[in-house]
DNA sequence: CGGTTTTGACCCGCGC
DNA sequence: GCGCGGGTCAAAACCG
């Protein structure tokens, strides 16, 4: 198997400004917070579910059949606000509405009055709903995307979507997908399209924070389980992810956090299980 | 039957 | 102001 097959390309994306950083290569612009992540850094990961064990495996290293590293954007004081612990919902708990979080209110968008012609709805819906929406724009939630080698597209990351649209992308051959965090209180969204350049490589972007736990198990994922079983599994190195400390040598690898992780076989489900279990631990 | 996917229509921001 | 492209909505179809 190649290396290259294994490389992982990661990004940022707060406010609208985002870089893609490669492999070992330092953003454009930012050369000096390529090999380390701040606090704040850190801290925007462990939102993503990225809450990794400081220790290393040498096993899995192996396994993981030697990565490189890959590198993050300084964040904005945008994330950092949205991020801040009087702003996050504490852990395990659904998100409280907030100014910063005004989608997280109850779905009041998709409860229009009853007994009303469905033309009087829409329109009173909409101008309720642009007022909202403008908000919604102005607090954009931070984004974080990265590109696997992968022949499927959904990837297994322990969560629930559904899919709430799809569009052709421009210059692109493949279509983008829209999906949504199927627990109604969770904000959570994420787009997958492939990369027009290299259609091998998927493109994920998670936009938002999860407010509950991943699913305990993958057995209500058989069919997206099934599918990915084709997909390569892909790692990144835990270095980046000590604060304040640089990436010491490329060489270090552990797998991906399990709710992004691949499974290796349809069969594998208590391999995955366990893997599970231990992200729930650190939690 | 309930949840998910599909898909065309619509909205909105942005650049020209 | 207009057109384009990204993102979302929502009804219908689909599926287990």
């Amino acid at each position: 198997m190649m290396e290259e097959e294994k490389k992982i390309r990661f990004k940022t994306e707060i406010s609208g400004e985002s870089t893609w950083t490669f492999p070992g290569e330092a953003p454009a612009g930012n050369p000096t917070t390529t090999y380390s992540l701040t606090d704040r850094e850190s801290t925007i990961l462990s939102e993503f579910g990225w809450n990794l064990p400081p220790e290393s495996d040498d096993r899995t290293q192996e396994a993981a059949g030697g990565l490189k590293p890959f590198a993050l954007q300084e964040a904005s004081d945008s994330t950092r606000r949205l991020l801040s612990p009087q702003n996050r919902p504490p852990s395990g708990s659904p998100a409280a509405p907030s100014p910063e979080n005004p989608s997280i209110s109850s779905n009041s968008s998709v409860d229009p009055p009853a007994g009303q012609p469905e033309s009087e709805r829409r329109s009173a819906a909409e101008t309720s709903n642009k007022a909202k929406k403008k908000k919604q724009k102005q607090c954009r939630q931070p984004r974080i995307a990265f590109m696997t080698k992968s022949e499927v597209e959904h990837l297994e990351d322990g969560y629930r979507w559904r899919k709430y649209g799809q569009k052709g992308v421009k210059n692109s051959p493949f279509p983008r997908s829209y999906y949504r965090c199927t627990n109604s209180k969770c904000i959570v969204k994420k787009r997958v399209e492939r990369c027009s350049k290299d259609p091998s490589i998927v493109i994920t972007t998670y936009e938002g924070q999860h407010c509950h736990h991943s699913l305990p198990s993958s057995r209500g994922f058989a069919r997206t389980h099934d599918a990915a079983s084709s997909a390569q599994p892909f790692y990144f190195s835990n270095l980046q992810f000590q604060p304040h400390k640089p990436v010491s040598q490329p060489g270090h690898w552990l797998p991906l956090p399990p709710h992004f992780s691949v499974p290796p076989a349809p069969t594998d489900e208590g391999l995955l299980d366990d893997i599970v279990l231990r992200r729930m631990q650190n939690r």
